[in-house]
DNA sequence: CTGAAAGCGCTTACAG
DNA sequence: CTGAAAGCGCTTACAG
């Protein structure tokens, strides 16, 4: 590969000048500058990316964290985080941890799960990269984020107790609220629900904004309508089953999330119930299924690409800033995708 | 940070004694070395990345340069790629090209397309990757990668005509066949087809393999069952429509992927048939959605990481090889599996 | 306007 | 077994 030097000498100029020609320092003649750019377009010269680096101690390179790239959410955030910072002319450099490939769905009981992120971090930090990005596969209170390191750290798709860093998040509360609202507008005033994993952030939130609604209707929850689930679709299967063969009173179920309302789906087709007319149905996330199901489905879209954008926003804002940079969570609204799984009551 | 030299002071000992430590460079006494070595670990020294690349001129790095990685496809063989060359202690840097999010669908009619994939490898370049790998979003001939870098390149998931680059594939041909096969086994002799787009790798192979099925069980194929589509449900849902609609004799319908299965199974159901009873389908792909259309849909799997590990293993293979490395196509095969959208005939 | 020189943090013959 | 020195390919004061 053609060096600097090798430039500098074929044109009779010393490496300094050419340097300074290529990283615009002004104090260079027309001519000269012309000959010099000339001979680098002749010979295709590209500079060595490691020893600038090496010399100027920054990179202009951004470091993500993926837990799984593999997960439904992960590839659209990082597609807003990568679509962000190439237009600020940063780089990206992507890990993936790979935790649920490698470790199943629980993987955050592993114990190897706090020294991976933490070699992660100390590549990153050898590697020199001006900020970090760490991309959740679900909501969580991440508490294991390093922060000796002193690199710009901001979480996606999660938080973290830490004061040091600002996260972004999917506001639940207001989705489940506007989606439960949904509902009750168009009548329906006994609403099952299929909640998610216990404990999990989205679950609680999503409750919390479902019991919000009702109050604010003056309705009551009936907690003989609620079920647990775990996100797949049998849990949706499992408690439509229960829901139908109690013969409670209900005229709609909010499924958590769209896989669990295929699984309800599934029953009601099977009894021979009709989605969106005798049952209504919604669901959560907007994943590819749920236009597919018959009928489509209303849901609540997770603008997953403005969270990458966000997020990386957020990065850079902090990394630029002058004075003492105010960490926050930020929360990005959902949005109701009106299909045909509800009827008016 | 911390460096080498600071080390070496603190130890009293020359940097090269650090260094020869640092690398394993055996001829350092024990001592000398648990000494440096405490040091080493009590400071949490980390070698500058940059610097030791810089002199050591390779990087032991990997570039992985992707179409789109919000195409379906994408992240499993990513995640198949960095599983592998982890395992053999190699890096990745990822550069998502974004293609079908900046341009839509057709973006590689589009001018720009090639040069995006020029700067990309001389960014590879000046990074001075080992080794490069594409992922492309959909089989297809790749003309355009640049070969005069002179950096070991393998494509995954497309092919391209130049003797250079090993690829690696789907079988869509054995899988179009065995689907077929069982089909026919299970006694259905006119079989319509939904097909993808037309001049696109995969269609023309699935239908190769659909042909050839028939043939060797001695059934013709009838034109008048065929129909186009291109991948989306809308087209099964139409072609679906025409084929009621024209009253003409058939028992099941192979979908070229899972997507416009879904849009089948739509109109099946909207005009009261029953999938799997009435009329069969099978699909091609294996989304998360065929499990979950009712009934859940007999398809291809796509053994996407598998391509992704295999992509990785074929590209160190050459990067290790001595002699001249045989450039080869690889075919994955694809998996049946066998859901319940089919009856017997 | 131009260039000689120091130095970024390492590795690697080579000498002792 | 250990260290002085050269050098990887650049950038950046500084002097002229």
């Amino acid at each position: 590969m053609i060096t600097l030097k090798e430039i500098a000498q074929q044109c009779n100029v010393s490496i300094a000048t050419v340097s300074n020609i290529l990283n615009g320092k002004a104090k260079v003649s027309n001519e000269t500058k012309e000959r010099v750019l000339q001979i680098i377009k002749e010979t295709g010269y590209k500079p060595n990316y490691m020893a600038r680096l090496l010399r100027a101690n920054k990179t202009r390179t951004i470091g993500v964290l993926v837990d799984d790239l593999t997960e439904f959410s992960s590839p659209l955030i990082v597609d807003g985080i990568m679509t962000y910072l190439e237009e600020h002319n940063y780089k990206t450099i992507l890990e993936n941890l790979r935790f649920y490939s490698k470790w199943g769905r629980d993987w955050y009981e592993n114990a190897d799960y706090k020294k991976s992120v933490y070699q992660a971090f100390q590549e990153f930090s050898s590697i020199k990269v001006d900020g970090i990005i760490y991309v959740s596969g679900h909501e969580r209170n991440i508490n294991i984020i390093p922060e000796e390191f002193n690199i710009p750290t901001v979480i996606s798709y999660a938080f973290s107790d830490s004061q040091n860093f600002s996260s972004v998040l999917i506001d639940d509360f207001d989705g489940a609220y506007k989606l439960t609202e949904y509902l009750i507008k168009k009548g329906h005033k006994k609403i099952a629900l299929v909640q998610g994993i216990e404990g999990n952030i989205h679950t609680e939130e999503r409750l919390r904004g479902f019991k919000a609604a009702l109050k604010d209707y003056k309705l009551e929850a009936d907690p003989n309508l609620m079920f647990p689930g775990i996100w797949f679709p049998e849990s949706g299967y499992e408690a439509c089953k229960k829901l139908i063969e109690s013969k409670k009173d209900f005229s709609a179920i909010f499924c958590f999330n769209d896989l669990m309302a295929a699984g309800v789906y599934k029953y009601l087709t099977e009894n021979n119930l009709q989605v969106g007319k005798d049952i209504s149905v919604v669901g959560f996330d907007n994943r590819t299924i749920a236009e597919e199901l018959i009928p489509s489905l209303t849901t609540m879209e997770i603008p997953l690409k403005e969270v990458g954008i966000s997020t990386a926003k957020e990065l850079l804002d902090q990394m630029t800033s002058e004075e003492d940079f105010q960490k926050q969570k930020i929360y990005i609204k959902c949005n109701l995708i009106e299909r045909a799984s509800v009827s008016n009551k």
